[in-house]
DNA sequence: AAGTCTGATTGCAGCGCTGCAAAAGACTAT
DNA sequence: ATAGTCTTTTGCAGCGCTGCAATCAGACTT
């Protein structure tokens, strides 16, 4: 029993295939006795337009990919939470890949290869990437990057400003009056940009305040997650002058320096501060809550969604640009303490 | 400029498109110097098949997609995790989509609807649908259910044992000696199977051990998250007779019960101690670490593709099974405390 | 040497839709 | 009534690929 087609609404509608499809995409102009005729038709056959025929047609798919790392990163998640309702309205859909951070994986995607046609667009998340190997790639597909890379002029770029954001956290911290801020996170070598970011805010912070930065208190990571968090906070408890307070580059970071701190017996904020950044849910409900940075997860999805789309619907290249979405700081309770 | 197509390697490889076809399908017999002048055109010109064209040609898209209630709950995107690589490994891409637990978006999905032929299967764990809802569907796609819903013989189920993983907790939590056990999580309406069998759990726990239930002490909540968790521990303080152990339907409503503990000042297994359910990453760094119910994701994920490729495969309805990944207990802090 | 068989290659047709531009209708102005 | 304008509808062709069945070439039988 074959499906029915639009050959067979325009049948017994009495008009030709043509005009069905006008009806059906909302196209040009079309009579409204037109349209009820065929619009009774569709109902009555059931008809519901293939959408593989229709992508061979037009040549597009009518579906973006959004590439992250890591899907069970929360922070990640919880992005992606908010990209794929934006794509729906814009009347796409999203394919999900995670690319385990590896470089090849990653590159492989931004060159389309196989898979090419199969999206019309991407949201990535590059990890492994450095600003350079961005640079390589199918300059066809439309592109938006997420995160800490710099637009090349060729994609779009969605981010917060990272510097500044950091550098609010670190100054928090001052505030409150700490006074040896320890860093956990770094990742000095080419792709780890975001770190390097984040650093850069840490030193701004320290610059403002009119104090010197500790060097020996920027501790690296190869990952921003709760077990590279723990470690390095152990690794700073070990020292004879260990820190009063730690500005973490990931809420998973300061979950894992918290669980260490808690661990020895220590208490936060009492005993060292804690302040994280990306805002995850985890970040609400755990104890003590953590202070953190939080980025406008919304208006970032909104934002890469709506510069996708303008880039897909564009003939000509559009020229690449930065764009900012907001930061705030929300101080909780391993800064603050329990109120 | 064109993209270059079949045709184009074809002449330059002096073969009829269908061979060259045959080749990059690794189709049929061809003839090794057959292959090896079609290989080297389609190297020569940067030949990429077009999926578009293919999709509609075989009436297959060649994308499966994963429907679950929220993307960042942590048993979800790990889940997915665990899923995206098996399916790839199928030569199959992944769709995902989040439904909120709306009964309507669930409904629509399952019906197919305006995005037929998008993908060629379904993954699907369903929330706000009951067992009943599921029945009414299009039957052409290949479906399989994650979760707690049985078949009803249209479709593939994959799941744990709930009720005897249940039970395992709560024996667990009477093998350390708890008295006065609670449940936070039932949902007895329709759409609350999985939450449901968890009470029988308990119940079953209960009448192993000889011992009755206090049917008060089985609280209900609208989801399994932190803050139902944290809200129903507090109402579970309040009484007279506050539970000395807790079975949580979740590791997530075991962490906002934990938070609830500890802001009163109670500890975390000496006064009250709290098993969960999922084995989410996130149980395992907190404080106290959350002794749980791990169900073997990779293998569910692994069984769901194995069994929707099979369906698509198949001509001819396959019948639908029921299918059990394993499942065990792991004691952590919350119940054993610190070691 | 003719007949048979096996395996490699090919041609045709069409998947169901839309882009394009032309045709048909409706309406206005002269 | 006729030409001109604008709107609605239509026909054609083709997107690039694969299913199917037929064809062809060579090897093997008798």
């Amino acid at each position: 029993m074959r499906e029915t087609t639009l050959r067979d609404v325009a049948e017994l509608a009495g008009v030709s295939p043509r005009t069905v499809s006008n009806v059906v995409n909302g196209y040009a102009r079309v009579t409204d006795t037109t349209r009820e005729k065929v619009e009774r038709a569709i109902a009555q056959l059931g008809y519901r337009p293939n959408v593989l025929a229709r992508n061979l047609a037009t040549g597009r798919s009518g579906q973006i990919v959004v590439v992250v790392p890591y899907l069970d990163t929360p922070y990640f998640s919880e992005l992606l939470q908010a990209i794929i309702p934006a794509a729906r309205e814009a009347g796409y859909n999203v394919l999900v890949d995670q690319t385990d951070g590896d470089p090849a994986h990653e590159a492989s995607l931004i060159s389309q290869g196989a898979r090419r046609l199969l999206f019309d667009g991407m949201i990535f998340s590059p990890l492994g990437l450095s600003q350079q190997d961005l640079s390589v790639r199918d300059q066809a597909l439309p592109l938006v990057v997420l995160g800490e890379r710099t637009s090349d002029g060729t994609f779009d770029h969605v981010g917060i400003d990272d510097i500044a954001a950091s550098s609010a956290a670190v100054s928090h911290l001052i505030e409150i009056g700490r006074t040896r801020i320890a860093a956990i996170g770094d990742q000095p070598y080419p792709t780890g940009e975001a770190a390097q970011l984040r650093t850069r805010g840490f030193r701004a912070a320290h610059a403002a305040a009119g104090r010197p930065v500790d060097e020996s208190l920027i501790i690296g990571t190869a990952r921003f997650n709760r077990v590279d968090g723990a470690t390095a906070m152990a690794a700073l408890l070990d020292r004879a002058d260990p820190p009063d307070a730690v500005f973490c580059y990931s809420d998973l970071v300061a979950s894992g320096a918290i669980h260490t701190l808690l661990q020895r017996g220590l208490r936060v904020p009492e005993d060292v501060a804690i302040i994280g950044y990306d805002d995850i849910e985890d970040g609400r409900y755990g104890r003590p809550t953590i202070s953190t940075i939080s980025p406008d997860k919304k208006a970032i999805a909104r934002t890469a969604v709506d510069r996708l789309m303008l880039r897909i619907g564009s003939p000509e290249p559009v020229p690449g640009v930065e764009l900012r979405a907001a930061h705030r700081l929300i101080p909780r309770e391993s800064t603050l303490g329990r109120s």
